[in-house]
DNA sequence: TGTACATCAGTGAACGCGCGTTCACTGATGTAC
DNA sequence: TGTACATCAGTGAACGCGCGTTCACTGATGTAC
């Protein structure tokens, strides 16, 4: 009797799936570093170790590719979050600072290539095929429950879309600028205003001078 | 004596300004609906009423137009908005609620055309040439100047660059969900917590509740 | 275990198309006398 | 004012190149007996 798997285990199948996986691995990257257009399937195969006729094995199209490649670019950039964020707040700092510096570390001026895929491709967004865009959504989706865990019970529900606002806004700002004094303004002007607004220090004072919060910010780290 | 200045005023110069000023209402426009990569020189020409092959006589590469576009979207779209202001401020609207209502007012969500160049390419701005790239800083920097107009001295010049951030972060996102419930959320949440913060109201209560807050947004208008 | 055939991931040449750029040419406008 | 020549914005064919996609083929692996 045939195997109702269509696909059962053997060297040739893991050896596919091995190459997918690569191939994945290389777009989720190459679209957060230079975008939905920025990323052809020749050069995608080639850094995947492969030729470029093969690519159809994989995927039905090139749009298929940037749709799954968004996909993977969520996952990944989610699992080294939450791998962040975890380290942050076992050592005692609490989850919506955590969440706002290490989304807004200048580190991730320069390193777009592992970054948050929404600030990578947000402005593109509204110009791919539906079936991008509905990956689109769902990151954007994704990044929102994620900062509405962070913030707790801290705001109303509602507030948390103008937050990721804020992030998204400020990361891509930043990068604009590049890593150099203007960038790492924008990022430290964003985060001083979230944490002041929902930090666990804004409930002792909700209004501070120019001075007071630089300072602040300066003394941690 | 032959004329010192190398462009005397005839039917000839004014013709080639009027096809130059042609050419970039419309790659102003296209460059914000389509992005820096989503206009082509032929598509240009051709919306310009012009033929491609004439096109290196206005601008010596695609590149350079990318540039002058992205200027010219800057000039319109500042244009178009400082009008907007002024026409709310005569009315009686505070100068801060003004921009912050302009800026995110849901109409924008489709017309990217005439909208922030800002928030139509951040994405882009870093992928692109050098000479781009120096047009694109100076597109943010105008957006920051003119937030901090609106700010006044209520709150410390700093935190005008988080404000531009929540901002265009915003307006991104709204336009990557669409013209719908989704986007319009992104765009109200944002509202509500900038004019919380900072709008003139902000004095009498710092923390509102979140059905107050809804119910306030609909008010107005 | 061994042999013959089937499968299919991956190869690399080729195709079609769009796009940026070039260039010889045109024809309307400007200039000189 | 009129005529002859110069200028140059704009035309449209052509070129080269890159890219998405196709396809006949290869060779390693799987299957049947």
């Amino acid at each position: 009797m045939a195997p109702i798997n269509p696909s059962p285990r053997n060297a040739k199948t893991d050896r596919k799936e091995a190459s997918r996986e690569r191939i994945l691995e290389v777009a989720s990257r190459g679209v957060r570093r230079a975008g939905f257009h920025g990323i052809g399937v020749a050069d995608v195969m080639k850094q995947a170790g492969l030729t470029h006729g093969g690519f159809y094995a994989h995927f039905e199209s090139r749009d298929e590719l940037l749709g799954a490649a968004a996909a993977r670019a969520g996952q990944d950039s989610r699992a080294l979050f939450e791998d962040l964020l975890k380290r942050l707040t076992a050592a005692g700092v609490p989850p919506f600072r955590a969440m706002v510096e290490t989304y807004l570390h200048e580190s991730g001026i320069g390193n777009c290539e592992n970054g948050c895929p929404v600030a990578a491709l947000v402005s593109e967004m509204p110009r791919q095929s539906e079936s991008v865009q509905q990956v689109s959504r769902a990151l954007m989706t994704h990044l929102h429950r994620m900062v509405g865990e962070a913030l707790g019970d801290r705001a109303p529900a509602d507030e948390a879309w103008s937050i990721v606002s804020s992030l998204v806004g400020a990361l891509q700002l930043a990068r604009a600028f590049g890593d150099n004094d203007q960038g790492r303004a924008v990022l430290d002007s964003t985060k001083q205003a979230l944490l002041s607004r929902y930090g666990e220090e804004a409930k002792a004072s909700t209004v501070k001078s120019n001075k007071e919060t630089k300072s602040d910010a300066k003394r941690r780290h």
